[in-house]
DNA sequence: GAAGTTATGTGATATTATAACGTCGCGTCA
DNA sequence: TGACGCGACGTTATAATATCACATAACTTC
């Protein structure tokens, strides 16, 4: 579980963060950073956010493998998998937003193209465009 | 050349279009949209650019195939290859900004990946981050 | 050259993200 | 216990990125 990840790094687990996470568990998609701002205080006594609280918050969940940061949608989305911080893919639908997790299985392929070319990988990111099956 | 790609496909070769270009290919890096505006009008007799002169070009130059944005970066980058469009694939340095393109050649088997879960693909955009040769 | 279409110019505004700085809470150690 | 140090948070302001809306200009076709 997130928290006792977090816990274990020696990592604080605050009221921002478990609020964060919770809002994108419940979205189950990809959210963006100003809807998360927006929804922050619904429900429950708790205050409102602004901005620096929900980026930090966000930087911090990317730190611990909890969240991906989609780019090329400017939004922002719960792991799917319970695993270290990793790379992530996804397939993601042009109709109707969802972002799938997957492991597309290429990354030993590309870490080694990538080297062939005198590139030293840390990171890489795929991104998918597409219909998913509902909306095909 | 981009002018001819342009002109067989019935669409204007421009002067914010040209120019936009111009100032990506000089650069052979990812530029971001407002170094563009900034640099617009430098030399010459032309005049200044706002936002929108710069974004329209950029959305038309992407939609040939002659420029790709690069979402991480939120910058963009004149294409290196003389092929029709295309899905791009990058190797971005994060020591010295530069964006290499190269052909991955996974997507075939995460097309078919894709496909097995049920994903219709239209396209799809790899990032690899690390250290460039030179700054290894 | 008049009409229809496409692209551009311009001002305003929306959206996304960070800077700067003071305060609070928690762990540490005298 | 109480002073300190450190990390996280709250708040205001602002930077950086991108789009809307509408008027004007250029090109195409007839
Ligand atoms: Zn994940
Ligand atoms: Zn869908
Ligand atoms: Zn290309
Ligand atoms: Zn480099």
């Amino acid at each position: 579980m997130a928290e006792g990840r977090c816990l274990e790094a020696g990592e604080r687990w605050t009221a921002p963060r478990k609020r964060v996470f919770e809002l994108l568990l419940q979205a189950g998609a990809p959210v963006k950073a100003y809807d998360l701002i927006a929804d922050y205080g619904h429900g429950q006594d708790r205050g409102v956010a602004k901005p620096p609280t929900i980026y930090r918050a966000l930087d911090f969940l990317s730190g611990m493998g909890l969240v991906h940061r989609i780019p090329s949608l400017n939004a922002y989305v719960a792991c799917a998998v319970d695993e270290a911080v990793h790379s992530a893919s996804f397939l993601i639908c042009d109709c109707c937003g969802s972002a799938e997790e997957f492991d597309p299985k290429v990354e030993p392929v590309v870490r080694a193209q990538a080297e062939h070319l005198g590139f030293r990988p840390t990171a890489m990111a795929l991104e998918v465009r597409g219909l998913c099956r509902a909306c095909a």
